[in-house]
DNA sequence: CGTATGATAGAACCTCGTTTCAGTTTGTCA
DNA sequence: TGACAAACTGAAACGAGGTTCTATCATACG
């Protein structure tokens, strides 16, 4: 069997079938419980209990907790952009068409609130696993965001990008502390995209 | 002597003067200490050692570590403005004011590198003390940088504030992070500024 | 003075994340 | 099929740090 590890975690190559499927119900309990509760609400215990597996195997295949739910949140991550791209934008200059991916976006962690908590969770986590969780959330979402601001020059649609990464991660901190409603949300976003593009 | 309490913690007015010494000082050994280390490196028992107070001593003025932080953290924003105000701005046009605005408050920021990893710390805190003191950082900074957008109309400049805001904690966090250096937090700020004010 | 309130040092307590361990299951290989 | 090694299990144990408790002192006030 497969003695390979980093960092004290097996890798994910070199795992097999039945270890590849245990891994994955691990990260999808982890992701069920994250739904229903924040982060810091949910024990270690509880992803125990939730995918079946021993305490201490979890640890077997993720260094941490913090490891853990970065991969989970990579794994939900992923399937992202497909829910944002699903049917194609309507709007045919960058202004509407960005507010309309923000809106697909906002609408995404919308359904989930928890996932936001667990996004501004992370993102003061130390673990290198969740600073490189974050980093490709943060590549993801960049994508979807620059798909959608087509006619501009590269360094015009950079810097915007960059800049809406930083509104939609703080809307969504506050929304998830309960601080904004998410009409607000929508509201700041809006707001956003007026103002970057101003005549 | 005072009996009143809110939330397990006395309140700050009904304490004696000796009262409100110890609570000054145990605010600024905290204060100290985060200049220091970041604020999960810092113990309760440190900071009760480092400001001479028995550690039970400090949970009668602060109801949790998150507390005392946050007041902390106040009590340093609040002297924010006349460092940032200090000299009166020279640029005339609302760009280059707010340029140097927000060059001065990295400024300070940088300084006290380990006061950034504060913020963000207490910006996912659900302790209602951290969320007010994070809310009255924000109020303290969305004024300065107001001041600097002059000749611009109110619901302009509003949204403006909104956006600086975010981006200014998010690109403080990723520094705090070690995700980017000081000097690419000075060219988002900048890169921001000149997307707003795009000709 | 006597009493109540607050301060002190330090131990104790509690909640997790994390590790360990003895016993059991599973997979590989000859 | 038999045997060995690596994984898994269930549960206990560990460790760190925030928070609370206890016994003892100090102090102000009537």
């Amino acid at each position: 069997m497969s003695r390979a590890r980093a960092e004290g975690a097996l890798l994910p190559s070199e795992l097999s079938e039945t270890q590849r499927a245990r891994r994955e119900r691990i990260i999808v309990a982890a992701l069920q419980l994250s739904r229903r509760r924040g982060f810091e609400q949910i024990q270690m215990k509880d992803v125990a209990e939730a995918s079946g597996v021993a305490l201490g195997t979890i640890y077997q295949y993720f260094s941490s907790k913090d490891h853990l739910f970065a991969e989970a949140l990579v794994h939900w991550g992923d399937l992202l952009p497909q829910n944002i791209d699903r049917r194609p934008l309507s709007g045919v200059d960058p202004a509407r068409r960005l507010t309309e991916v923000l809106h697909r976006a906002v609408r995404a962690f919308q359904q989930q609130p928890n996932l936001a908590k667990l996004v501004t969770a992370l993102a003061v986590s130390s673990d290198p696993f969740a600073v490189e969780a974050i980093a490709r959330l943060d590549r993801i979402t960049g994508a979807v965001f620059r798909g959608a601001l087509v006619g501009l020059d590269d360094p015009t649609s950079e810097s915007m990008v960059r800049i809406i990464d930083h509104v939609m991660a703080g809307v969504l901190r506050l929304w998830s502390a309960g601080r904004i409603s998410i009409d607000e949300v929508y509201h700041s976003l809006d707001e956003m995209v007026a103002l970057l593009f101003r005549p």
